[in-house]
DNA sequence: TCCATAGATAGACTGGTGTCTATTCATCAG
DNA sequence: CTGATGAATAGACACCAGTCTATCTATGGA
C-alpha cells in the first residue's frame, strides 16, 4: 500500500499548497470555489461516511461496510461517494467485485486552511 | 474596545475546545450539526463576507462598506450576515446608525479543528 | 455459460435556500 | 417633530440537492 509516500512532502506542507483565504478579501472565482468545496461537507451523510472511511482500519473502506451503519440505501450512499469523490475528498480503488475508498488528506488540509 | 481580551485564552485554546471530527465515526447528531456549519460556508457570498470583514482595518465592517463590493442588493447582504451569525463566526454591534460586525476566531478555529 | 451480488445510474419527488422588491424599524440631524 | 438614512424583515419565486425505487453494469463462483 503506498497511500503514506505518495509523493514525500515536507511535514509544512500546508504552508505551501494555499493561502488562508479569510485573511485577505476573496476573488469571486474563488469564493465559489471554496463554496463548493464546503457544500461537499454540509451534508451530515457525507460527513459520516467521511469520518467512517477515515477511522476504518486501513485507512480504506469498501461501500458494502459503508450502507448499513449510515441508515441510507445503497444507491443514496453510492451518490453522495461520488460527489465525496469528484470533489477530491476521497478516491475509490476497485478491486474485484468491491470498491475501496480512503480519503484524501492533502484536500482536507487544503480546506481547513482556508479557514485561516 | 474589548475585542483581543475578550475571556483570556491560552494559544492552544483549539486543542482543548473540539476534537478532530473525522478521527472517530460521527454520531448523527454531531455530523447534523457540523453539517449546518459547513453549509454556512458553502456560499460565495458569506465567504467573501467573512474576508471582507475578517480583513478590514480594525477587524470589523459595517454593513455600509459591504453591500457595494459584493455586488448584491442590501438585503441580500443582510440575509447573508444573520446567518453567519446565527451560526456564531460572526458577531455585530450596534453603534449609532451603522451595525459593526467582526469574525468569532474560536468557531472558525473549531471548524478547522473539525477536518482533522 | 449462467446466476448471484457489489456498485452505479436514471428519473421522480420534495424540501430547502439564494435572490429580489417592497416595506418596516431605528437612529440622528435640523 | 419630521425627514433622511442605515439596516432588518416579509413575502414571492426559481433553482438546487437529498432521497427513494427501479434498473443497469460488472465481476466472480459454480
Amino acid at each position: 500500500m503506498e497511500t503514506t509516500v505518495r509523493k514525500r512532502r515536507p511535514v509544512n506542507a500546508e504552508q505551501e499548497c494555499c493561502p488562508a483565504a479569510l485573511a485577505t478579501p476573496l476573488a469571486e472565482t474563488r469564493a465559489t470555489a471554496l463554496a463548493s468545496d464546503f457544500a461537499v461537507l454540509a451534508d451530515p451523510v457525507r460527513l459520516r461516511l467521511l469520518s467512517l472511511i477515515a477511522s476504518a482500519p486501513d485507512g480504506e473502506a469498501c461501500v458494502c461496510e459503508l450502507v448499513e451503519p449510515l441508515g441510507r440505501s445503497q444507491p443514496t450512499v453510492s451518490h453522495h461517494l461520488k460527489i465525496l469523490a469528484e470533489a477530491g475528498l476521497i478516491e475509490g480503488e476497485k478491486r474485484g467485485r468491491w470498491v475501496w475508498y480512503r480519503p484524501v488528506a492533502r484536500r482536507l488540509a487544503e480546506l481547513r486552511r482556508a479557514l485561516d
